[in-house]
DNA sequence: AGTATATTACGATAATAGTCGTATGTCAAC
DNA sequence: GTTGACATACGACTATTATCGTAATATACT
C-alpha cells in the first residue's frame, strides 16, 4: 500500500483522474465557485459529488479557497505548470524509461499535430536549449 | 462512477499506476514469469500481490499468458507503443487542452533533457512531419 | 419574522485498487 | 511414494476514490 497520506504534507500528492479534471477547469476559468466548476466539468454526477471532491482537494492542498459573501471561491493550490510538470514527470519515468523523445512519439501518434503545432514544439525545444545550463 | 467494466471488452481499460509498473517491466524484459516480474518491480510487496495483480490484468486483457511446464509466462496484451499512446493521449486532453507543445514543455521542465535528447526529439518531429497525411 | 433557495458540512455507501494468507497443485529428488 | 520447494487460485481485508443523501447554515425576498 502507498504510505498513509496525512493532511500535513509539504507537497500535495498527484491529483487523481477526477481531481485533475477539476483542476483543469480551474486552470481554464481561474478562481471559481463549486457551482461554476460543477457546470464546467460537465459530467453526469450530482452537485454534492463535485463539492465533496473539492473539499477533499482542499484537504490535500490541491486547491485553496476563500470566502466570498455567499459561497466559497476556489483556485489551484499549486501553479498549473508545476502540477503539469509533476504529472508528466511521473509518467515519463513510469512508462517511457525517462525518455522525452518516446513520450513525444506517443503524444503525436495519439493525436496527430498540425504543421503549426509541430513548429510550436520545435520553438519550444529551441527555447529550452537556449536556456540550458542556467 | 465509471461504467461497470465487464471482462468482454474489445479494448482493455487504461492500466492503473501499479499495472503500468508491471507493464513497464514486461516491456523491458519481454515474456516473463510472475517471479521475474516481481523481482524486477522491486517494491516492498509480497509475491502473491504481484501474482494477483497480474491475474487481474489477464482478466482485463492487459496481458496474455502461456503455460511453460511449471509456471506461466506473461507478456503485454497490447503493443507497447499503442498503450503508451493511449495513456499520453488521455493525459493530453485531460491536462494539456490537447496541446502537445505544452506537454513537451511540461516534460522538459520535469526532467531536463540533454542536447542529444533534444536532437532526438527534433528528429522524431521531422519524421512525423514527413509521414503526415498518410 | 417567515419562507424559499442556494450553499456547505458531513456521514454513509459503493466501486476500485492494492494487499496478503491459505489452500491447492505440480514437479523433482530422494 | 513422501517430502520439499515453488506456483497458482482465490477469498478476505484495507485503503482510496467516487458517489450521494440529508442536515445545518446562510442569504434573499416578501
Amino acid at each position: 500500500m502507498p504510505p498513509k497520506r496525512t493532511e500535513t504534507e509539504s507537497v500535495p500528492p498527484l491529483p487523481t483522474a477526477g481531481e485533475l479534471d477539476i483542476l483543469a477547469v480551474l486552470w481554464r476559468l481561474g478562481p471559481a465557485t463549486v457551482r461554476e466548476v460543477h457546470e464546467a466539468v460537465n459530467k453526469e454526477i450530482g452537485y454534492t459529488t463535485t463539492l465533496k471532491q473539492m473539499q477533499v482537494m482542499l484537504d490535500k492542498k490541491l486547491v485553496i479557497r476563500s470566502e466570498r459573501f455567499r459561497s466559497h471561491v476556489y483556485e489551484a493550490g499549486i501553479p498549473k505548470g508545476q502540477t503539469q510538470s509533476r504529472i508528466v514527470g511521473d509518467l515519463l519515468v513510469r512508462a517511457f524509461e525517462g525518455s522525452a523523445a518516446r513520450l513525444v512519439m506517443g503524444a503525436l501518434s495519439a493525436k496527430p499535430a498540425s504543421k503549426g503545432e509541430l513548429n510550436e514544439i520545435r520553438r519550444m525545444i529551441d527555447e529550452f536549449e537556449k536556456g540550458m545550463g542556467r
